[in-house]
RNA sequence: GGAGAGGUGGCAGAGUGGUCGAAUGCGUCAGUCUUGAAAACUGAAGUCCUUGAAAGGGGACCGUGGGUUCGAAUCCCACCCUCUCCGCCA
């Protein structure tokens, strides 16, 4: 959400950058809405004061001068609740409306409509030269044992998996690499529910636009598609100390996506399925875009020095503003070379979001001159398995049909390749 | 799942219809005292909306949302959460 003073006076900008992430947002039927908001509002509080003053005679007076304030007062609060009515009515169209007004995408974010418009800005490793025809990891990890689909379809459902043996293994090497890598970080580990209300969603600005992305529950919460979720609900409605500041956590939840949106796409293997899991980085800042633009730095390092152990060839992209979540200013996506595809794809995603979602959430801190302020959030996955282990297990295949096992993980498997 | 108790400022805790944005204690900040500190004493201090150049003015906020009333922290209803006991359970 952003500040209406800010889209008061800057209507201009946040039209702009709607534009700019394609969209569409009626601005100037808010900017009349908040115009009758604020005169009714004070409409409301005027015939308040009055009511107020009279209730404070009522007490002091005694028979009839008493009665003649009581109807009085009475006479009034009937007008009252007429401007109350009107103004709760305005009140609910207007949070309609401000809960679609999109976060300013930064300068640096490129034009762009879609996916295919992301801009390459770096790459690392070298796509691997096979000689042989590469086979998917599907054929691969169902050959040796690691995977099964058709249980997990049977069990689970639609993109239901079974990671069972060396694929099982993999993944918990995985997990214990992640873990030890962020041993010496100034990260507090932290386990999210993946059970979450409805109200850190909103918070985080998930609902209400992707409710239909979302399992929701009998009682009415929800399954979180990322850790980010609670890991940004935690510190709801919190008054922090400047000194606490940043807050980084490393978190890690199971997570769960209905793929709505995503029917068809990626049907075969571990690509997109409904339930996974994730180690994600949380950061609550400073309000300096500076210290945003630092840390979102950071964060899309350790998850690149991830990939660089693991000796994954990698790019990184920005994504352009047709591209970008309703928060998000900037994102970066680190997207792995799946050989099989012939493509990179998406392993990763980084972004900062200002105070976009910490004002939704109420997460502020007092600075070092008492001024209170909604923090900084920002988030970047570390490793998301299954998925992670597509562009493993393509690209460290060998001709006959084994997995040579990256070198970071031969201690937590206990072997060097996988037969 | 059943029975009960409760949610008040940074914390503890009073307040059961009007003079309560809220006693008191602790903590915090400033000052006095002191070589410095502690103690003691004096004083200050909530958040949000709105209006105003500012000083200031007005309004809201006692878990959340409704309701009763001229008037609600206080009464009623729903929901959320916490605690105790019983049952079930990894």
């Amino acid at each position: 959400m952003l500040d209406i003073h800010f889209i008061r006076e800057h209507s201009d900008i946040v039209k702009a950058g709607a534009a700019k992430k394609h969209i569409e947002v009626d601005i100037d039927g808010l900017l009349k809405l908040d115009d009758e908001r604020r005169s009714l509002q004070q409409k409301v509080d005027d015939r308040r004061s009055e009511q107020n003053k009279i209730s404070d005679q009522i007490p002091k007076l005694e028979g009839g001068e008493r009665e003649v304030k009581i109807a009085e007062s009475k006479l009034l609060k009937d007008k009252l609740q007429e401007d109350e009515k009107k103004l709760k009515e305005v009140l609910k169209q207007w949070r309609a409306l401000m809960v679609q007004v999109p976060n300013i995408p930064d300068m640096s974010v490129p034009e762009g409509k879609e996916d295919s418009d992301n801009k390459e800005i770096r790459t690392w490793g070298e796509k691997k030269e096979f000689s042989f025809t590469p086979k998917s990891h599907v054929e691969l990890m169902q050959k040796l044992g690691m995977v099964d689909l058709e249980r997990g379809a049977k069990v689970s459902g639609f993109r239901g998996y079974f990671l069972k043996g060396d694929g099982a293994r993999l993944n918990f090497a995985l997990w214990q690499f992640a873990m030890n890598f962020f041993n010496e970080k100034d990260f507090t580990p932290v386990i999210t529910p993946s059970l979450v209300r409805g109200e850190s969603f909103f918070g985080t600005g998930y609902l209400p636009q992707s409710e239909e992305d979302l399992y929701k529950t009998q009682d009415d919460s929800y399954l979180a598609g990322t850790s980010e979720v609670a890991a940004m609900g935690m510190h709801a409605n919190e008054m922090l100390d400047v000194k606490e500041l940043p807050k980084k956590y490393f978190a890690f939840s199971p997570c769960f996506r209905r793929e709505a949106g995503s029917h068809g796409k990626d049907t075969k293997g571990l690509v997109r399925v409904h339930e996974f899991f994730k180690f994600e980085q949380v950061v609550l800042s400073e309000a300096s875009h500076e210290k945003s633009v630092e840390y979102h730095e950071e964060l899309t390092k350790n998850a690149e020095d991830m990939m660089r152990a693991l000796k994954l060839p990698y790019h990184v992209v920005v994504n352009c503003g047709g591209d970008l979540g309703l928060g998000q200013v900037k994102k970066y996506d680190i997207e792995a070379w799946v050989p099989t595809e012939d493509a990179y794809r998406e392993t990763h995603s980084a972004s900062y979001f200002h105070d976009f979602q910490t004002r939704r959430l109420g997460i502020r801190y007092r600075d070092e001159n008492g001024d209170i302020k909604f923090a900084h959030s920002l988030n970047n996955t570390f490793m998301a398995t299954p998925r992670l282990l597509v562009p493993i297990i393509e690209n460290y295949q060998n001709e006959d049909g084994s997995i040579t096992v990256p070198e970071v993980l031969i201690p937590y498997m206990g072997k060097d390749v996988i037969t």
